[in-house]
RNA sequence: GGCCACGUGGCGGAGUGGUUACGCAGCGGAUUGCAAAUCCGCGUACUCCGGUUCAAUUCCGGACGUGGCCUCCA
């Protein structure tokens, strides 16, 4: 099989670029994950299901061992201290800290497990780290890149010429906004923390320059370079995250290192809003994965990990999404379509996804052009031309999709035995033409959520197959 | 205020300097005891105003609208 040439939109030159990997026998890739001390949103889930698609790709291209996708968790912040203060306030701050981070990073790794994505290879935790970004906070001193005052160390952007490279911005722009508040001891406005002092009731490390916490934009640089090196492929993110974040990963990572990348292809995907309007809570619009899977807060019902997968990955991943309960409905009823297509075929892991849809995803993961191409293999199961339905099936599963989960219901969910009676029954009353009672028995499945439809077999025998109704 | 995206038929959504995807919904037909599912067929849309061009939804400029960043927010 020819290896299909990917093609990545990269920020950082505006443009469409065919990628190579600096080494193809390890692809390396890293994504910016949460912060963990709430809930995530449905926002969140984004970037989960846009680059473990990616992660996915790359595997069919390169080899699955030939691919390294780290995603960090986030478990050294303010808003988790503030957390952890509210939720706990009688627990020591450490231990009320690791209250809220373990269970906020188990409630995320499940969302993401229910959306379909597969485990990044690598999760490092910012708090497993600190020697890491501290090491780095050495070297850009050592290298005049930062500097210390009143108690912080701090990235001089001034030393490093072309920042700003990312976000297009220049220094003059930042300044032109005036909303950033001139602190004294800054000798830039733009220059950002790299290390702040701790009081007595906030979490602390001890350091060079006093017991302290590590700024916001350090932990991905040194975590990166741990587990992927000083330059890698691919950095991802949501289109939020260009400026500051990335923008200063790149200064300190370049800077500490010497090189002349980071990362040589930055992608973000595109934000979204909830029926029309910003999400806020104010608004009460407010949805996280976790209300979704298990509420009715989208449209009084509540929706499986699959269906949010598809709704979200319907639309091109740079393009905003509207998501609502209309685009969740039709992303059910599309994958309930592919469902029956391929219902019956027999798949294994490493059975090969069909090479149109590979095509289509390999020109900047084009999703939509790719679920065109599975509507027209589906068709052609449906009209059992074929492996198709075979070959359906083996791409759905590579795109992370269950095969049965709208037909049945959820994993571990076992048939109940009356309904194959109950089925047999009402074929018995069928070839007896006693209408009245065969409709009975449907009518009695439809009230348990089971609908049948009857089709010929091979044999042209009547029979009847069911599905649960949502 | 500065910078940056986006604006396609009822809805979703790709793409293209001229032949005008595709899906959902809707309509008609086939099939079915009736349904459901499935199959076949039917829809000439590209925010507005200028400009470039033989030709623009597609390129350029402007307007309007929506959203993002400039505030450790995906």
């Amino acid at each position: 099989m020819t290896t299909p040439q990917l093609t990545l939109y990269n920020t950082l030159t505006r443009s469409k670029e065919a990628f190579t990997p600096l080494d193809a026998s390890n692809v390396r890739m890293y994504v910016c994950g949460p912060t963990v001390y709430d809930f995530a949103h449905i926002g969140n889930a984004r970037p989960v299901i846009v680059f473990d698609l990616l992660f996915r790709l790359l595997r069919h291209v390169y080899g699955a061992d030939h691919v390294t996708y780290a995603r960090n968790i986030t478990d050294v912040d303010d808003k988790i201290n503030a957390r952890a203060l509210r939720d706990f306030p009688d627990l020591p701050l450490n231990e009320a800290i690791r209250r809220v981070t373990e269970k906020t990073e188990a409630q995320f790794l499940s969302d993401a497990k229910a959306l379909g994505a597969l485990d990044p290879t690598i999760q490092p935790r910012a708090t497993d780290n600190i020697a890491e970004m501290q090491a780095l906070i050495g070297s850009l001193i050592q290298r005049s890149h930062a500097y210390s005052a009143a108690g912080e160390v701090l990235f001089d952007v001034k030393s490093m010429p072309d920042y700003g490279q990312l976000s297009g911005r220049n220094l003059e722009d930042n300044l032109a906004g005036a909303r950033i508040a001139v602190e004294a001891h800054k000798k830039n406005p733009a220059d950002f923390v790299l290390w702040k002092q701790s009081a007595d009731n906030e979490p602390g490390w001890d350091s060079p320059w006093g017991r302290g916490r590590p700024g916001w934009h350090i932990e991905c640089s040194a975590m990166s370079e741990r587990y992927l090196g000083q330059t890698f492929d691919i950095h991802g993110g949501g289109l939020d995250l260009i400026f500051p974040h990335h923008e200063n990963e790149i200064a300190q990572s370049r800077c500490a290192h010497g090189t002349h990348a980071m990362a040589n292809v930055w992608m973000h995907n595109g934000f979204l809003q909830v029926e029309g309007r910003k999400m806020s809570k104010s608004l009460g619009n407010f949805v996280t994965i976790n209300d979704l899977l298990e509420t009715g807060a989208m449209g009084g019902r509540a929706w499986i990990g699959d269906v949010l997968r598809l709704a979200m990955l319907m639309t091109h991943y740079r393009e905003p999404i509207d998501f609502s309960v209309r685009r969740l409905e039709e992303a059910e009823a599309k994958l309930a379509d592919w469902q029956r297509a391929a219902r019956g075929a027999e798949v294994n892991d490493g059975d090969a996804p069909d090479a149109s849809v590979v095509a289509e995803l390999a020109d900047d993961l084009n999703f939509h052009r790719a679920s065109v191409a599975l509507d027209f293999i589906a068709k052609k199961a449906n009209r059992n031309e074929g492996n198709a339905k075979h070959c359906l099936a083996a791409t759905l599963r590579f795109l992370g999709f269950g095969l049965d989960s709208l037909l049945t219901s959820d994993d571990g969910w076992e048939e109940p035995p009356h309904i194959a009676s109950a089925i047999s029954a009402r074929l018995e009353a069928l070839n007896n033409k006693d209408f009245a009672k065969a409709d009975a028995i449907r009518n009695d499945l439809a009230e348990q959520g089971i609908s049948l439809m009857d089709y010929k077999d091979e044999q042209g025998q009547r029979a009847t197959r069911w599905e649960m109704k949502r």
